[in-house]
DNA sequence: GTCTATAGTGCGATAGAC
DNA sequence: GTCTATCGCACTATAGAC
């Protein structure tokens, strides 16, 4: 009888991938590693995936969805503080970045790595970032800025600039100014007539 | 008698890989590409440069020495007033963003490709990472920042989101509230007693 | 397994300055 | 004609996509 397909196999390539494309980028890594790593057959991941590319595109959908949520996730622990939640997703990117083997943003490293517009790498980096802006924009607006989109921009920025920092000096180079300088947006930005609006330090 | 060595050919070589470097990636070139565009001979190019390697750390040197020339032309402009040569750095940076080509930061670029520490890619971004980060520094000092190191860093960060978040997104992303971003953060560092450091809008 | 591309080597042919 | 810079091509070895 035929042996039935095993579960988890698309999950078991998308982690191998995800590790050694995070690690050492998708240009310098070969299928033949991939295959290697996760120790099934050729034939298997071509069954899954039918490209290099669609592989790619799939591994980013899935660093979005997980991204979604952390994000979700922390800014429940501010809920009716935007102002506030928005500093979290600042930490949130602070931590990441200083995670030990941190090696840039997946979706800015992909879309450097493939200029196409049309490339799967390329559109979801795209995707992600706009999501990202849009989130932000709505955070900006709930805690009442002035300029929400302004305010949105600068942190995209910001947490752009922490990304491809620490990347290449490290979480004690210019990434150990963000949390700082994140404060000092947001207030600049949301500061009441009362003057209350001084986030935790 | 012997035919002469042709002035210039390695300065070729370089305009040509750095055109192609840029547009594409390394990764993306292989030399082949940069014999046939340069018109010379694959004997005359590992004559210059011994390996792609080095090939690559040479471009960046030379980035990095086109880039100081034009920054140290735009801060002369500014002689005296520290506070508007950091805000001048940060619109070059946009104005290199804005350029029609515009492919990501070739030193940030270079570094996502090769993540080897030893690579001359990696080595040449690093570098010039740290000497932008000790001239921001410098002049915030001049400026009398109150935390001239945190200051210098913000602005390393807004510059680098500049970078990724353009060649994602282009010019109407993120980055156009570069400026105003930088303005507050200069700002809010440099605040004279007297409430005299207002930037020009 | 197949086919293509790539880094790098080496050499004979040729072009051009004297 | 002589001499050398340089081209153009052939070649190896390795790796990659599929």
């Amino acid at each position: 009888m035929a042996r039935r397909p095993a579960p988890g196999t698309r999950d078991r390539i998308l982690r191998v991938a995800s590790g050694l494309f995070q690690r050492h980028g998708v240009r310098a890594i070969g299928l033949q590693q991939v295959i290697d790593e996760t120790g099934l057959g050729k034939s298997l991941l071509y069954r899954e995936f039918s490209s290099k590319d669609e592989l790619v595109g799939a591994w980013l959908r899935a660093s979005d969805a997980a991204w979604w949520t952390k994000v979700e996730a922390e800014l429940r622990r501010h809920d009716g503080d935007p102002a506030r939640q928005m500093l979290a997703i600042v930490e949130l990117t602070l931590e990441i970045a200083r995670s030990p083997d941190f090696h840039g943003c997946v979706f800015y490293n992909t879309a450097s790595e493939f200029r196409d517009a049309e490339h799967p790498g390329r559109r979801e980096a795209r995707a992600h970032l706009e999501r990202m802006r849009e989130r932000l924009r709505s955070l900006a607006r709930a805690a009442g800025a002035e300029a929400p989109e302004e305010l949105a921009d600068a942190l995209m920025l910001l947490m752009g600039g922490v990304y491809v920092s620490t990347s290449v000096l490290g979480p004690t180079g210019p990434a150990a100014a963000a949390l700082a300088s994140a404060r000092t947006l947001i207030e600049a930005h949301c500061q009441a007539p009362a003057g209350d609006s001084r986030l935790p330090r």
